[in-house]
DNA sequence: AACAGAATCAACCGCGAGGCT
DNA sequence: GAGCCTCGCGGTTGATTCTGT
């Protein structure tokens, strides 16, 4: 028995949307909400099927997409962000407000690539190209080692991760050589307050007081220019701000989906 | 100006996860 | 538990735009 197809496909419309076909959809959406993307179409008289509809209202009709070029920060937790999370695009996209996982996904092949092999990283593995070239000579595992402009491996991110997750203590054995390649990441989300807009006095000191490095979970990294003490102990867990599952602060940067919900 | 190749990005496709019956 | 349905994700495609010759 074969798959059925998501949608009727014989009278459904392919290829770039009409100007009208998107106006029908924001209004559909701005009076009904999102939900049930295979009824949509019909109700919102669309000859499109469900899935085309929620794409294009995801990647390219939001309201709260942030259009335009990607800034060097947004690079770098790019980069930094793979390197943890590998192709995960929608999770890295979660922690990018105003941007999508496809247009991450693009900017991944188109740009980033190339930037990373240009400063002799493999943007697979995130080793250098040397190194990758002598593992695939031999099958003892390495620790990873990525040129970022921070001093922070990814490997201590992790630990400093698990630290703030486990309350400070860390279970894993460090001297695991497999483990410090592969770092087991705590997955599970966590649900938090919805983001909040930053005011204008936290966008001048950049982005909600919180340092690039900050905003990365790297509060203890000698990057970190906002000078502010964020010790993860047990009175952390009675404020509002909550860590996810990579232990970045949630409402700084926040999950996208449940800002539109 | 015309053409070719490269780069970009919106959109499509197929699959897996999870919920429901 | 099996089968079906919907949603969401990641990989890929192809049309369009850009750049170099």
């Amino acid at each position: 028995m074969g798959r059925s197809p998501c949608c009727e496909k014989a009278h459904t419309n392919k290829g770039a949307w009409t100007k009208e076909e998107d106006d029908r959809l924001i209004a559909y959406i701005r009076a009904h909400g999102e939900g049930c993307w295979r009824s949509l179409p019909k109700a919102a008289g669309l000859l499109r099927c469900g899935k085309s509809c929620r794409l294009r209202w995801i990647n390219y009709l939001r309201p709260d997409l942030k259009r335009g070029n990607f800034t060097e920060e947004e690079d770098e937790l790019i980069i930094k962000l793979h390197s943890l999370l590998g192709n995960k695009w929608s999770l890295i996209a979660g922690r990018l407000p105003g941007r999508t996982d496809n247009e991450i996904k693009n900017y991944w092949n188109t740009h980033i690539r190339r930037k990373l092999l240009n400063r002799g990283i493999d943007p697979a593995t995130h080793k250098l190209l040397n190194e990758t070239a002598q593992d695939n000579t031999t099958t003892t595992p390495t620790t990873t080692t990525i040129s970022f402009a921070a001093s922070t491996t990814p490997t201590t991110i992790v630990k400093e991760e698990e630290k703030k997750i486990n309350g400070g203590f860390v279970s894993k054995d460090v001297k695991n050589p497999v483990q410090e390649q592969c770092p087991d990441l705590n997955l599970e989300l966590r649900i938090s307050p919805p983001y909040q807009p930053q005011q204008p006095e936290q966008l001048k000191s950049g982005g909600g007081g919180l340092c690039f490095s900050c905003r990365l979970g790297l509060q203890t990294s000698k990057e970190c220019r906002c000078g502010i003490i964020t010790s993860i102990d047990s009175t952390s867990a009675s404020t509002s701000v909550g860590y996810d599952f990579l232990g970045l602060k949630t409402g700084v940067l926040d999950y996208r989906s449940l800002e539109m919900k």
